[in-house]
RNA sequence: GGCCCGUUCGUCUAUCGGUUAGGACAAGCGGUUUUCAUCCGCUAAAGAGGGGUUCGACUCCCCUACGGGCUACCA
């Protein structure tokens, strides 16, 4: 086989979904797998969707997710440009040497004539499309004389480039997932190749472009399955049956709770983020929440992402970029759609969390820090993430969560208050206070041996006495290991926070 | 409506004719941590329905049902 070449071809309308981002994966697992090439091409042949920004965050985005490419709009490369837009003057000569080969053809007629074709042939129960049969009644170089097409040509009135479908012929192509797949011309329309702008449509552009940059498997979404007989046709009609690339057509990511394709509106509306970066749409305003933002690694989204319609045949959940190269093949694919499931996204990041370095953690904290007005230095916020990290789902949920590292807790768990606190309770712990004052090793270990001869003293079961210690020094009912926690607090913060505790944690139930 | 694709635990999936149908998330229960959100253990949980083919079908074929995609001078 020759080199693999592969490409991810977004169309710069507004923000990178989330399927997008997949899709974008699995093109580059594939090329990675077979050393070849991976190339971001930026399908923009629709003028009146462009939004601006849109290209730069697709690139931003797939980088995000570690998705790199070695030819594309951002990075240049033999076969550019990469932007279809820039290739504009290029797509011309291939839609009239169609037309030489009598495989497409002129047609004039006005969006009111197709509207009214329309509604008549529906009327008739007949299928409402642009194709074998209704041509012959529409107006075009196939039914208008030849001098009167040349005078349309001349005089420069509007026209699209149609490609002229066989009226019955069996169309067949090899799926690499779903196997053989066939469909018969005669439902398949004459599509427009080249639009009234001059521009072409998606279906030449992408065939063209395909062919030009040499690329030998196709991987894209399920939604593309329907027009993949015409760009079979058209690398027929080209000729260029013999290098067509192999076509994937990998399934759809579902809305977790019912039907249909997850978009663009189910994740605000469902409170996680379908974007891999945020988005602020230009022209509203309206910001779209993505999940760097969120607070998730990437490497968990790409392996989350990965798992969502693949699977090798063994058993493990987690893998790196590498092991999932490693591990790819088109063959392990799933053919039906999976819905997306926000729970297990929250476990893959849980889980980068636990094997990430605390001090890189720490050092990613340090903004959110520094915007509290918090003062620690690098060395505690490192010792903070190693106690909280396990507690939590995502990095930055270590400052709320352990917020009480940093300052005085201000909200107390009422439940604990109004259960475990009273008098006798917030006198004992400040002669606990006292007693570990005393220590010249504040330190884990001393604490507890302290902290249990003190309760034995006191003649009082221990856990009576341990949540409202961590009451009174974070105001939380959970944590993480309560003596760890005191010995990173230090001495007078803990002895100061139990005092004050004393003299205004009020119970209601005293 | 038409065309196409799909259908294994609630969810993501493994199984490529012979298995006690496996794993993970979520759930429930229990344990550890004398707290807890972590962690550990256990439990419950599936082949859409109907026909074939076969000694044998989750696996192959057909039909039905259901789900999804497409049906623009959008990609």
């Amino acid at each position: 086989m020759s080199q693999v070449r592969v490409r991810f071809a977004p169309s710069p309308t507004g923000p990178l979904h989330i399927g997008g981002v997949r899709t974008a994966l699995f093109n580059h697992l594939f090329a990675k797998k077979h050393g070849g090439v991976n190339i971001l091409r930026i399908e923009d042949t629709d003028q009146t969707r462009f939004v601006p920004g849109a290209e730069e965050y697709i690139v931003e985005s797939l980088k995000w997710v570690g998705i790199e490419f070695d030819e594309g709009v951002h990075v240049g490369g033999p076969y550019g440009p990469y932007r279809q837009s820039d290739r504009k003057s290029m797509y011309r000569q291939y839609a009239d040497m169609l037309i030489e080969k009598g495989h497409a053809y002129f047609a004039f007629d006005t969006p009111e004539e197709l509207d009214e074709m329309r509604e008549r042939l529906k009327a008739g129960g007949m299928s409402a499309q642009y194709d074998a049969v209704s041509r012959m009644g529409m107006k075009n170089s196939l039914t208008l004389p030849a001098d009167e097409v040349a005078k349309k040509l001349a005089n420069g009135d509007a026209y699209v480039i149609r490609a002229k479908m066989p009226r019955k012929e069996e169309i067949r192509f090899e799926d690499l997932i779903r196997g053989w797949v066939s469909f018969n011309s005669s439902q398949l329309d004459d599509k427009v190749l080249m639009k009234g702008d001059g521009m072409p449509t998606y279906h030449l552009a992408n065939v063209v472009d395909d062919h030009l940059m040499k690329i030998t498997h196709v991987i894209r979404g399920e939604e593309w399955l329907p027009s993949a007989p015409l760009h079979v046709m058209l690398y027929r009609f080209f000729g260029w049956e013999d290098t067509m690339p192999k076509f994937s057509h990998l399934p759809l990511i579902l809305k977790p709770e019912g039907n249909g394709k997850l978009s663009k509106r189910d994740g605000d509306r469902l409170g996680f983020p379908v974007f891999p970066l945020q988005w602020k749409d230009p022209a509203t305003g309206e910001i779209s929440s993505g999940y760097k933002e969120s607070g998730y690694e990437p490497d968990g989204v790409a392996n989350m992402l990965a798992l969502l319609g693949w699977h090798p045949s063994d058993n493990r959940e987690i893998f790196s970029m590498s092991e999932l190269v490693e591990a790819f093949t088109i063959e392990k694919i799933s053919k039906n759609g999976a819905k997306f499931d926000i729970d297990k996204a929250k476990w893959f990041n849980h889980q980068y969390l636990m094997a990430k370095d605390n001090k890189a953690i720490a050092q990613e904290l340090q903004a959110g820090i520094e915007a509290k007005s918090w003062n620690f230095d690098l060395e505690y916020c490192t010792k903070v993430v190693a106690l909280m990290k396990e507690k939590v789902s995502f990095a930055k949920e270590i400052l709320t969560a352990g917020s009480f590292f940093f300052e005085k807790p201000t909200l107390f768990d009422e439940k604990v208050v109004q259960k475990k606190w009273n008098h006798t309770i917030a006198s004992q712990l400040v002669d606990f206070a006292k007693e570990i004052e005393n220590l010249t090793e504040f330190k884990a270990a001393e604490l507890e041996t302290t902290f249990k001869t003190f309760a034995e003293s006191k003649q009082v079961n221990p856990g009576q006495l341990m949540q409202p210690l961590r009451l009174a020094v974070s105001g939380q009912a959970g944590g993480p290991p309560i003596f760890e926690m005191l010995e990173l607090l230090g001495k007078t913060t803990v002895v100061e926070r139990i005092e004050w505790a004393q003299k205004n944690l009020v119970s209601v139930s005293q």
